[in-house]
DNA sequence: GTCTATAAAAAGATAGAC
DNA sequence: GTCTATCTTTTTATAGAC
C-alpha cells in the first residue's frame, strides 16, 4: 500500500486531538480542517463523511495496538509490569488513539465500542498466560482500566490522582503479589 | 427549599438518559425537551441555559454522593467491599448520575470534571481507614474506576465484560486480601 | 488535490401569546 | 408554567472552479 498523504494525516490527527483536548462535541469537521490548517472542501477530498474520518481513526488504533501486543510479548519485566506501567499514559500515539477511541464510544459510535472491546480482548489474551487465575487476570485489567480512566478524564483538569514514580513501583509489585 | 416541580425533574431525567444512552452530542436542549413531552419554551422556562441544565444535572450528583458516603461509612460488610461491590452498577440513581456526569466531563466541561474529582476525594477519604496504606487505597480506587469504565462503555454495547456472581466475590476477595 | 460558494438541517436562544 | 414563532450560528454536505 502506498504512503497516506501529508494532508490526510494532519487531518486526522487535528481530529484526535480535538476528540481528546476537547471532546466528541467539539472535534467537527470544519474544527479539524482549521487545525489542519486545509479547507474544508480539501479535507472531505480525503475523507468523504464524518464517518469517513472516525473510521480512519479506529484503523489507526488498530495498527498501533498490534505493535503493542507485541512489545508485551517480549517485556523483560514481564507482561504484567509492562501492561500496567504503559497503562499510565504519557501521551504517545497509541494512548492518543485509545482515548480518541473511547471519547466516540462514549458518543455512541457503534464501531469505537467494538474497536475497544477487540482491544481489549487482545490484551486479556496476551496476559492471560502470565496471571494465576481468571480472577487474577480480571484484577489486572481492571486496574489498568482504572488507570486509563483517570488520564482520559484529567486530561485538560488538573494533574490526575494516577500514581508514578515510587507510588507506582508499589502499586505494580503489589498487584503482581496478588496475581501471580 | 420547596419540592422541584414535575416537569422540571422530567426534563432533567430525559436530557441524563439521553447523555447516558446516546452521549453528549445527542443530550441537546431539543431533544431533551421531546423526550420529557415538553416544549423547548417549557424546558427553557425551568432551565435557562444549556449550562444550567448541566448544572443541575451535577447538583444531583452531589446530593447522591453524600447518601452513598453515608451508606459505605455504616455497611455491615466493610467500607472496602461495599464500595468494590457498589462499583458495579446497576442503573440505580447514583450510577446514572455519575455517567451523565462523566460524559460530560469528557466533552471537556469544566464544572463536570471538578465534580468527579471530588466525588472521588470523598470516596478517598471514606475508604482510607479501612486499608493498610497510601497504595492500597490507590488500588481499591483503581478498581473501582475500572469497573465503572466498563460499565460506562458497555452501557449500549454487548454485556462488558464487568464480574458478577461468584466471580465478583472472588475479586472482592482478592482486593481484600491485598489490601487489609 | 485543494479551493470557494452555497445549501439544508440542527443547535442554542429570544420574544411574546396564552 | 407552557406554548409557538422566529433568529443566529454551527454543522454536515454538495457543486463546481482551479
Amino acid at each position: 500500500m502506498g504512503r497516506p498523504p501529508r494532508a490526510r494525516e494532519s487531518v486526522l490527527d487535528a481530529f484526535e486531538r480535538l476528540l481528546i483536548d476537547d471532546g466528541e462535541r467539539a472535534a467537527t469537521m470544519d474544527a479539524a480542517a482549521r487545525a489542519a490548517g486545509v479547507s474544508k472542501g480539501g479535507l472531505l477530498y480525503h475523507f468523504a463523511s464524518k464517518d469517513a474520518l472516525e473510521q480512519a481513526l479506529l484503523e489507526r488504533l488498530a495498527a498501533l495496538v498490534d505493535a503493542d501486543v507485541n512489545d508485551m510479548a517480549t517485556a523483560p519485566e514481564g507482561a504484567v509490569a509492562f501492561f500496567l506501567r504503559t497503562s499510565v499514559m504519557d501521551g504517545d500515539p497509541l494512548d492518543r488513539a485509545l482515548i480518541a477511541a473511547s471519547r466516540l464510544a462514549q458518543g455512541g459510535h457503534p464501531g469505537a465500542g467494538e474497536a475497544l472491546r477487540q482491544v481489549r480482548s487482545r490484551w486479556e489474551q496476551a496476559l492471560r498466560p502470565h496471571v494465576r487465575d481468571e480472577i487474577a487476570l480480571a484484577l489486572v485489567l481492571l486496574v489498568s482500566d482504572g488507570l486509563y480512566f483517570n488520564n482520559a478524564l484529567g486530561v485538560s483538569g488538573a494533574a490526575g490522582p494516577v500514581p508514578r514514580g515510587t507510588a507506582l513501583d508499589a502499586l505494580v509489585a503489589l498487584v503482581e503479589s496478588a496475581v501471580r
